[in-house]
This record gives structure tokens, C-alpha cells and sequence, in this order.
DNA sequence: TGCAACATCCTTTAAGGTTGCCATATACCA
DNA sequence: TGGTATATGGCAACCTTAAAGGATGTTGCA
């Protein structure tokens, strides 16, 4: 790879000289800028850009911090990521925790010493001191750090509360809910809540069930509800906290002989590409992933160009209503 | 950030002792090595990896370029492209071209400029030229470039010519494929071919349909399989070129009244999650996705370390059986 | 005993590709 | 003659590592 230095040589000047005219800073005269842009061609010149870096002392990569990456809300979420983060100019680095404890901090170590402009954390709960030395912006999603720069989410107890809403509205008379992982406190907790709130105004029982991380982590869910199903047969209305799981509770149904919408109503979580692929379809929770995925970037390069930033930013949800609540669509 | 100069002043000794002392390499003293510890956990120093990736004239970075990230082939592959990469010591720069042809060669500018040590490149049509003088490896996945280093196949062929056999051996007589986007040459073109050549064998008469770069990319097949099933109503048996617009076809058949498996049969390809959580659930050819994801970063870290390499590598597929194609799973 | 050969430990110096600052040089105008 | 706009060069710096070399101490052999 040719490198400035051959490129000056070249064309006869300095490599301060091709730098300014890179760069386009100070005075240029047409004749060396032609003289650069020829021996550029002739030698395929490109910039290194770990050289730049090291002389900016900051990187144009985010760190991508994910729990996961084939689960269809994150790899949802990791595209509009992607997309943003290009249209400014940002790279990513992709880094997959797999909820191991070690592995995160071990990526945000990589993080950090591989100098990237900041952090978008999807992922797990980081010990508090983690970040403190470090000087580059942590944005999370669906998560919160005390010592975070600022988090993205959405509002997970109207959620919660429009789910138990709807489900009631339906008739539901004995409410089921597939909450998050019991051992791990994140604001996506908050749908359980709306929905707990939600179901004690109308005076509606319900039970809830937590999850394992090791039911999160393999996206397998189908033993948990059919043992729920069993436990609770009365059960007549379900909200899910993800597509995913509602997805699964569909073919328990069916295989457990329980029609769906006719005996059990069920909302989902995420409104991921799954939801409408599924027989019936799934009316789930609408996350706005996009705008989500805007707003983090976008706090994330105010942050690194010195900006004031938003500590909390909380975005709206809306029912998509499909099949699993009601209507069947026939022709 | 404190860097290796003030640890060597911390520690009272130069930066070249402390580097030599941070890679284990010639004669250290303890009393050295002790003082230096001290000081690197005060200061809590972490090395830069762009000055050395500066110094190494390579980084360990290899560059993702997927057409798509939330397509369910795609970020399972990522997902395990990501571990084993991992595993490896490598780290993931993630590129998302969109098939934009241009986005594509930017981003190939963008991994060289960044000085990866490789590509992984699930993506696109790419001019022949780009790499020629990049002097850096290439792994296409399910893609073949002349002038790549290696290729990482599934047997295509096979796959098409199972899915054929199967949906003949169903009883189907008037099969129809829904193949690739016309406009570009990959290899899962093979599994057309491999279809078409086990229903000529057969003799049983069938239909191909070609899909579109705009389907493709927003992954929405509905309007093409709604005017191919009333262009050739008679069709008992479909094979899909993935399970994504398998699972299209599923809504499409409900909505038209179709009944799936009884009036017609339905195979896709890949195995994805989706395949097991539509109703009924798809019988589909399985990618060894994880194995070819593990071959993948080992051809290119063998090819990073100048270790032959083989130039195809094509792995075998298999057929999963479940609903689509005939018994129903209930209870 | 004397000295070469070697081992150990650390330092000095340079390099990697880029940019920023300051210096230098010319041309032009007042 | 001084000042300014224009154009380019020289050098240090970013942080790390590699190579060479200096300064000890130790061993081995005549």
C-alpha cells in the first residue's frame, strides 16, 4: 500500500504539502493539487486510517455492545444502528456479549483500547466502575447506567399497559405474563409493571412468570409455557414481553389443541419481522426501533463532539393489532 | 488515558523496557516487572491498539459486508461469523451494503483504509478490480469473485434437487420455484438448477420464477407469490429460495384459502428460525451455517498467515421435514 | 590471574503514516 | 521598506514496538 510518503515523492512535494491538499487546509496551488492527484491515481493512494487515528487520538468506530445478534429485535436494532451510524460517518464494531459477564467486559475493554468514539450498550448489567475512567460516551438501549451518558428506550409500561388493556377489552378474564429475566433489572421490567397496574384498576387477575437467562440466551421458551399453560388452563389472555416468546406460545397452542384467538388472546413484544409471519399473526407492542436507533446515534455524536445530552430519552409505543386478539384476516 | 511513556515514568524506567515487559519478550528483571505492574494498575493502563495496529502495519479487524442485517440468514451467520472471529482473537467491523452497489465499494475502501487484516464478504457483485491490488484476503460466503481468495459454499445443487425429489416423492405434479433475484450470479442460483434438473428427470412439469433486487432488500415477496399462485393455480408443491419468502407464501396460501399441506406443499431453504415458528411449521434444507462460518475465519486466518488455502469450499446440506410438506404435528 | 565469551538487563534510536505548528520563500501592493 | 497573501517545507508529535547497543555480571579456559 502506498503511503504519503511515496505519494510526495511522486509528485515531487513534501508530505505536508499532499496532507493540506488532502485534507483541503491552508494554500494550494492548482499545479501541485494536480501534480498530487495524478501520482495519488498512479500509486493508488489511501489514507490509513489507523494512522489518522492515532494521530487524532480518537477512531470514527462505535462500539456495538449486544446481547445477542440473531434474536430478530436486535439484529433489527443492529441494522438501523448500522445504517445511522454510517450516514455520519461512524463505523461499527460488533461485539457480542452472549449475556456473559466476562465477554462484555472483556469487549469493553476492547472498546476502549482499540479508541472508539463511544459506546452503545445493548447488553447486560456492567459493573458501575466500568466506565468511570473511561472518558468516551455510553449510550444504552432498553438499559440504564447510573453512570451512563445517556439511554434510549421506549416506553415500556405504556406498553405494558396497553397490552393488558387490549387483552381485557377482549374479555379476558385470566391474564398470563411472560415477563423478563428475573435476575437481571432492566427498564424493559416496566412492561410488567404497566401491565400489573393496568389488570389491578380493571380488577382482572393475573399471574407472572419471570424468565431464565438461559431461556433469553437460547430463545427457546416452549417448556416454560407449556408448563405455564398446564399450571394455569384457565388462562385466556397472554402478553408476552417478546415477539419471540409469543411467537412460541402460538405453537404450544397448537399443539396443546388451544385456538388462538378463539381461547387465548396473545400479545407480543417488539413488533419484530416475525410477527406477521407467524399463523395467526401476532398484535404486538411496536417499539420504534428506528428512531431509537437515530436518537442513540445521534446523542452518541453529540456526546463525542462535547454537546450537552439528554440523560433519559423515552419513546412511545403503539398496538399493532393483527389476528392473535381478535379479526381473523381471510381473504 | 495513560499511555506505556507514563507508565515507564511511573515505574522509573523507559517505555521500551515496559513494552517489553507488557509482551514478554527478552530479559526482564522482576524487580522491573513488579514496579511496572504497580504502575500499570494505578495508572490503569490499557495498550492502544491503533498504535500498535500502526506499528504492525495490521490490525486485527476483519470486515463483515452482508447485504442485509435483518434477514434471518444473515444475522445468524453474522452471529456465528462474530463467534468464531472472536474465538480467534479477531474483531468484527461490520459492514451493511444494502446490495448498494456503491455503499459496497465504500465500504471496501473503508475496511483497506482501516487496514483489516481480511474481508469476509457475503455481499454483492463486486468489480472485479477492487482487490486486485488490495493485498489482503477475501472469503466470499455463498458468493464467487475470480479473483478471491477463498469461497465458503452450501451444496446448492444438492439442496435444490432434495427440495425437488421431496415435493415429487409428496405426490406433487405441478411444482413451481421461486428462485433468485435474475439480475445477479451467486451461487444459490445451484439450487434452481438442481431443482430443475431432478424435475426433468422425473418429467414433472414446473414453474420458475425469478424475484427482484427490491424484494430482496425489503424482504416483501407477498405481491409475487399472490400473482404466481393465480398465474398457475394448479401448483401443488413450492420450493422457496429461503425460508423467509417460504414463510410469505404461508400467509399468502391462508389468505387465498390454500390449504398447506393438504392442496400444496411447501419447502424453503436455510433453516433459519422462522422455519420452525410459522403454522405449520416449514420442512426446509438446512445450512450448516455455523460450520461455514467456522471455516470461514479459519481460511482467512490462514490466509493472514500465509498458509495455503483452499480456493472452494462447498459443505453439504440436509433436508429438515416438518409440516409443509405433510404430517401435522398436533398434540 | 587475565581475558574472552556470554548472559542478563536496560536504554537509545528509529520506524510506522499522518497531521499541526512554525519557519521559509516568493510575489505583490501600499 | 514593510506588510500581507500565497505556497511549501521541516520537524515534532501521536503510541507502540523492533533492532542495536551499552553496561553490568558471570562463566570458562588458557
Amino acid at each position: 500500500m502506498a503511503t504519503l510518503k511515496d505519494v510526495a515523492k511522486e509528485a515531487g512535494l513534501t508530505t505536508s504539502t499532499v496532507s493540506r491538499i488532502l485534507n483541503n487546509r491552508g494554500y494550494i496551488s492548482d499545479n501541485a493539487r494536480q501534480k498530487v492527484d495524478v501520482a495519488m491515481k498512479k500509486l493508488n493512494y489511501q489514507p490509513n486510517e489507523v494512522a489518522r487515528s492515532l494521530h487524532r487520538k480518537a477512531t470514527n468506530t462505535i462500539g456495538l455492545i449486544v446481547p445477542h445478534i440473531r434474536h430478530p429485535y436486535f439484529s433489527e436494532m443492529i441494522s438501523n444502528l448500522e445504517d445511522q451510524a454510517y450516514d455520519r460517518g461512524y463505523r461499527i464494531l460488533l461485539c457480542n456479549s452472549q449475556s456473559i459477564q466476562e465477554k462484555q467486559t472483556e469487549y469493553i475493554n476492547i472498546c476502549t483500547g482499540n479508541q472508539v468514539a463511544g459506546i452503545i450498550l445493548c447488553s447486560g448489567s456492567v459493573p458501575m466502575d466500568l466506565f468511570e475512567e473511561v472518558g468516551i460516551p455510553v449510550i444504552t438501549m432498553e438499559r440504564f447506567l447510573d453512570n451512563g451518558t445517556a439511554s434510549v428506550e421506549c416506553d415500556n409500561r405504556q406498553g405494558g399497559m396497553m397490552a393488558a388493556e387490549k387483552l381485557i377489552s377482549c374479555g379476558c378474564k385470566h391474564l398470563l405474563h411472560i415477563g423478563n429475566i428475573g435476575t437481571i433489572t432492566m427498564p424493559a421490567d416496566q412492561r410488567t409493571e404497566g401491565f400489573r397496574e393496568a389488570c389491578e384498576k380493571k380488577n382482572i387477575p393475573f399471574v407472572e412468570l419471570l424468565t431464565e437467562e438461559t431461556q433469553y440466551n437460547s430463545m427457546k421458551y416452549g417448556d416454560l409455557i407449556v408448563k405455564a399453560l398446564k399450571e394455569y388452563p384457565e388462562t385466556d389472555g397472554m402478553f408476552a414481553n417478546s415477539d419471540v416468546i409469543a411467537a412460541q406460545t402460538l405453537q404450544v397452542c397448537r399443539k396443546m389443541g388451544i385456538l388462538v384467538p378463539e381461547q387465548m388472546k396473545i400479545i407480543g413484544f417488539d413488533d419484530v419481522n416475525i410477527a406477521s409471519l407467524t399463523t395467526p399473526q401476532l398484535t404486538t407492542v411496536h417499539q420504534p426501533v428506528k428512531e431509537m436507533a437515530e436518537i442513540a446515534v445521534r446523542l452518541l455524536h453529540d456526546a463525542v463532539t462535547g454537546k450537552m445530552v439528554a440523560r433519559r430519552t423515552v419513546l412511545p409505543v403503539h398496538l399493532v393489532e393483527r389476528e392473535t386478539t381478535g379479526v381473523r384476516i381471510t381473504q
